[in-house]
Order: C-alpha cells, then sequence, then structure tokens
DNA sequence: TCCCGCAATAATGTATACATCAATTCCAAA
DNA sequence: TTTGGAATTGATGTATACATTATTGCGGGA
C-alpha cells in the first residue's frame, strides 16, 4: 500500500518494517526522544499492527526503542556514556579481533580495500562508510560469531551515535592514512601484534577526535539536549 | 487457562512464554532439531498465537529456534564449533574482563561466593549454577554492556551445550579450587594481571575437560547423532 | 505400476476485532 | 474557583478471523 509494492528485502512485511525502523532509527530520520506509536507506524507503512508490533518487539530487545506500556514507544535515547562504552569496547576487542582475523584475511580484499582509499581524492560523504567497511571487514574474518555479533551491533550503535550527534566532519584524511598503515602492514604480513598495535593507535585517534568534537563549542551550541 | 494465572514473571504472555520457552531451551526439554508449531505451544501454553508469535520471534533472533517458512519450527542444532567458539570466546575475552571489573568488584561478594565453595562439602547438583554465578558476577561489573550482553548470551549457549551433550561430570572440585584461587587472589589485591591469569588458566582447564569428554567412548557411545 | 496434476491440508503471514488499563478531560458539587 | 470522580479516549495486550502458500496425498489416466 506505501510505494514499490513488493521490495523483498526480507520476506515478509515484518521484516520489510524492521529493515526500514532500524535504517531510519540508525540514520537518525527518527530522533532518539521521538514518541511514536503502532497507529502512527500501521499508516506510515500502510500495513496492519502485526508486522508493526513484531519489528518493534524485536527493535526494542536491540535496545533502539523502549515501549511503555499505555503510554507509547519511544526511541531511546544516547548518552555519552554509551559512546565512551562503544570507544572502550573498541580499543579493547578490535585489535584482538585482528589478530585472530589475520590467518583468514584474503589479500586481494585488502588490496581492494587499499585501492578505495588511495583512488585519486578522497570522496568526504563515503567516507564514513568506507571506513565501517573495512573494520566489518576484518571484524567478519575473525571466525567467532559471538564477537562478530556484538562487533556488529556496536558500529550500528556508532553510526547512530556519530549521526545523532553530527559530527560529520571527521578526519577524513588522518583516519584514511591510518586505514592505508593498517592494510600495508597487513598485507605485507607483519606480526600481528604490530597490525594490532597500528589498529588500536586508530581507534585511539578516533576517540580522541569524537571526545574533542564533544568538547567543542561548536557541539555544546546546537546539543544542549544530549548527551 | 493454563495453570496459575497471575505469574508476573515479566508482565505480558508475550512475556511469560518467552522466559518460559527459553528456559526450556535452554534446559533441553526441547532437544535441538525438535521440531515445533505455533498450534502446538498455543494449545501448551493455553494462549492464542500472537504472545507465541512474538516470543518465537524473539527467540529465533536469538538462535535458540529457526522458522522454516509452511514447515514449522525447530529448535537450532547445536556443534562442535559452537562449543570451539564459546571457549574460544572465553578465554580472549574473559581475562580480559577480569580486569576491567577489578576497580567496581564488591570484596564482601568476593567473599561471600568463596564462601559458598567451601561450606563443608560441594554439592555437586549446584556446583554448574555456583560456578556460573561467579563467573557471571565478575562480567557484571567489568560496566561494559557490550561485553556484558556478549558474555550472558554466550552462558546460556554454553549451558545449553553442556547439558545437550550431558556432561554432568563436571570436575567440580577442580573447577572449585580454581575458583578459589582466582577469589582469593582478588580478595588479596594481586596485580590484575595476576587474576587474570588465574581466570585463563581455569577456563583452559574447563575447555580442556569438555574437550576430553567429546572424544571419551561414554559421550561418542551416547551421542552418535550430536556434534 | 508409475506418473502427473489437482485438491485438501496444514502451516505461517496478515488484518482486524475485542479486552484492558491508564491518563485525561469534563462536569458537577462544595 | 477549585476539586473529586466518572466517563471518554487512546494506547497496548490478546484473540481470532482471513489470506497465502507449500506440502502432501489421493485419484485417474497412460
Amino acid at each position: 500500500m506505501s510505494e514499490t509494492k513488493k521490495e523483498k528485502v526480507g520476506k515478509g512485511l515484518k521484516n520489510v518494517v524492521y529493515q526500514d525502523l532500524l535504517d531510519k532509527l540508525i540514520r537518525c530520520c527518527y530522533k532518539p526522544g521521538t514518541e511514536l506509536n503502532e497507529l502512527k507506524l500501521t499508516r506510515i507503512y500502510g500495513v496492519s499492527r502485526t508486522p508493526v508490533r513484531e519489528a518493534v518487539t524485536l527493535l526494542e530487545m536491540e535496545g533502539y526503542l523502549k515501549v511503555l506500556p499505555k503510554k507509547g514507544i519511544y526511541v531511546t535515547d544516547i548518552s555519552l556514556d554509551n559512546v565512551l562504552e562503544i570507544f572502550q569496547t573498541r580499543l579493547e576487542i578490535e585489535p584482538l579481533t585482528l589478530k585472530m582475523a589475520i590467518p583468514y584475511l584474503d589479500i586481494r580484499e585488502l588490496i581492494r580495500l587499499k585501492n578505495h582509499l588511495t583512488e585519486g581524492t578522497i570522496q568526504v560523504d563515503t567516507a564514513y562508510e568506507d571506513d565501517m567497511a573495512m573494520h566489518l571487514y576484518i571484524i567478519r574474518q575473525c571466525r567467532n560469531h559471538y564477537i562478530i555479533h556484538m562487533m556488529e551491533k556496536l558500529f550500528k550503535d556508532n553510526t547512530r551515535c556519530v549521526i545523532a550527534t553530527g559530527q560529520n566532519e571527521v578526519k577524513v584524511h588522518e583516519a584514511a592514512a591510518e586505514h592505508e598503515a593498517i592494510l600495508d602492514s597487513l598485507i605485507r604480513g607483519d606480526d600481528p601484534d604490530t597490525c594490532a598495535a597500528l589498529m588500536k593507535k586508530h581507534i585511539e585517534t578516533c576517540r580522541a577526535s569524537a571526545l574533542a568534537y564533544f568538547s567543542s563549542p561548536e557541539y555544546l551550541e546546537n546539543h544542549r539536549d544530549l548527551v
């Protein structure tokens, strides 16, 4: 009933609603604190309450929505603590994950990722996507579902935080240089600890950049509400 | 309609069904491979399909059930790979988690856990519960929701594996001795790396014990189907 | 006997009706 | 004017009816 009828994202309206809502929540089309309710959502998607409810149930379990009975459905807030936890986790786990992944990395894929970085000028608008692509590729090769699952969720949350707080001005060239260093190290076949150290350094740079942003006048101006 | 009407486990029949099903899946009352369907479940719980569906949807997302459209709902299998992943994750993450938790550990709680171990004879039937209690207490104090969430899921899976494979004969005294060593080290306020090393050693013991069990004639006899 | 096809069945997917409950509003009485 | 309370509203919780579809089984024809 909405637009194109058979998108087949994942079969079933439940999955369509879930995927679309998840995407909108991560991209902050529905900002933290927004109040929704089932009726609104059924009208937006042109489906009945059943698929909406199932999608909402899943998103509540994932922590993006909170259902208050007889009150409404609320988009969960983001806190500075949350951002700190994300970086703490990345600092502690990602270097480890990289070491686990090394035996399974495909050199061709690493080269492809590197070429993406150095293909002429870096495009700012896709820089964040490319950034995540490298991290997620490495993580997925660690062959441990528990860690992969945690890290994929973490990167979703990270994206949501980045968008919610408006830190679009990531230092793309600095990050790209560090990415290149990591990829080169992996391609050369350096000692795992060496590669992991480069990854740790990179994440520390990211964290410093994010925390600096949260203390900047620019941020404090626009987001007296958040964090 | 079933038995006691107002159990209030978590408000809502959805939560009642979810909690009960989760418990039964972890305890392998529904063994891996079992085929269920919504109708059966509605009859078992005496509720309509709606709460059943919502519970099933959640359990499918958690990986305990798999819904095959127009076929049935199947209890997911357990593989040896899964067991290996569990121990790999514990070996890599739990010592780290312990170090993160140290500043937040409550000495009184550590002493309480230790007294539990040394109170006369160790009761075999509750040994596994007590074992998990210590690990989960430490993990929860690490104050990182991503890691806590992952590890709680992992311990649920671990319990399910232990029960499914029937390794009730955990070496309770050996495990208890290692637990005591860890707790003593924490209570003394040893260096974090020292404590973490004890934890790692303990998990290695657990893994060795589990893997030995999987190679034992006793296991191979009873479980030609599994793993 | 074997095979093709249609129909019945049984399962999930979806929509909607009904139940419940909390918050709000509005009216009446002090 | 203020306040208490009952009724209405609006939200989710639950049950059920309806739609869709894959599977299965039966039956007729080659």
